[in-house]
DNA sequence: TCCATACAGAACCATTTCGGTTCTATTTTA
DNA sequence: TAAAATAGAACCGAAATGGTTCTGTATGGA
């Protein structure tokens, strides 16, 4: 099946409850692993990775912690997603530009379109901002309509 | 990062092979294996998959073979990917219905929107068939309009 | 009749990836 | 200067993935 790692689950996790203290909001990872039920360990390196990544910015010492760098709704599910997992890929073939050879590529008919359905996928997830996830769709049946995010 | 399986996409790989060899044509095995590239174990154990869950009908004996039980307008992505690695479901939450705690289930605010966004996801490759993989959409920049095939 | 072909199904194993922890450094402030 | 808090990397067990191999069953032709 097609899986998100647990990981990028608590990246989303965590950067939900940052969403919903709005912005400006600082936590610390042991703030959050209270607020979050996940353990230590797993959120400290979680959040490093999505600071890493600029959607977080952090303060170190004393009263430090992490804070979104940006507003909520200029957030995407995405973005979220490649910081914690990586680039957003179905295939192999994809990820980096040149010399990735998948031993077939020559028999692989449909190696062109790969980088389409990559692209459709990555819209839908880049179309979903952290605003939306924190404020439950009520009744909807699909998806709002996408405003992009550049 | 989100990755399909390398069997799924070897799935893909062969049902596009019957695609592009229209309706009615039959291949075995180890045809499919010299044409594709792939070990003949790996094509087996694929086919068997695909012909399970009805995507591709078998003949047994001597001159036996697959074919495509549908048309390749009639055939999804989506339908692909399920029959080699299981349904696709982007967190283990909405696997399967009850009885699936993920543990912070009572801490997970935005579990309410994960089926939306795996209904997102699902429809995208339910949009995409095997007839408009094999002819690649030139020049497209985005995908074509998605008609729903029941 | 009998044997080669070809699918069906399951078990099996090595390797990689994932989930999670631990350890050491660096920064900051009371 | 000591405690709080992030930064970064190494580490390890468990699970999933990728392949292979083996046994069984159906089919058709010599």
């Amino acid at each position: 099946m097609i899986r998100l790692t647990k990981q990028a689950d608590y990246g989303i996790l965590l950067m939900t409850q940052f969403a919903r203290a709005g912005m400006g909001a600082v936590f610390s990872a042991s703030d959050l692993a209270s607020r979050s039920g996940l353990s230590l360990p797993m959120v400290n390196k979680t959040l490093k990775l999505l600071s890493r990544a600029g959607l977080l910015s952090s303060q170190r010492g004393v009263n430090g912690g992490y804070q979104m760098s940006r507003d909520a709704g200029a957030i995407t599910l995405e973005e979220v997603i490649a910081a914690v997992d990586g680039p957003i890929a179905l295939t192999e073939c994809h990820e980096h530009g040149a010399g990735n050879d998948c031993g077939i590529s020559s028999h692989c008919p449909t190696r062109l379109n790969w980088g389409i359905i990559n692209d459709a996928l990555r819209d839908s997830l880049a179309g979903i901002t952290l605003l939306q996830m924190i404020r439950p769709f009520l009744g909807a049946k699909s998806l709002p309509a996408r405003e992009r995010v550049a």
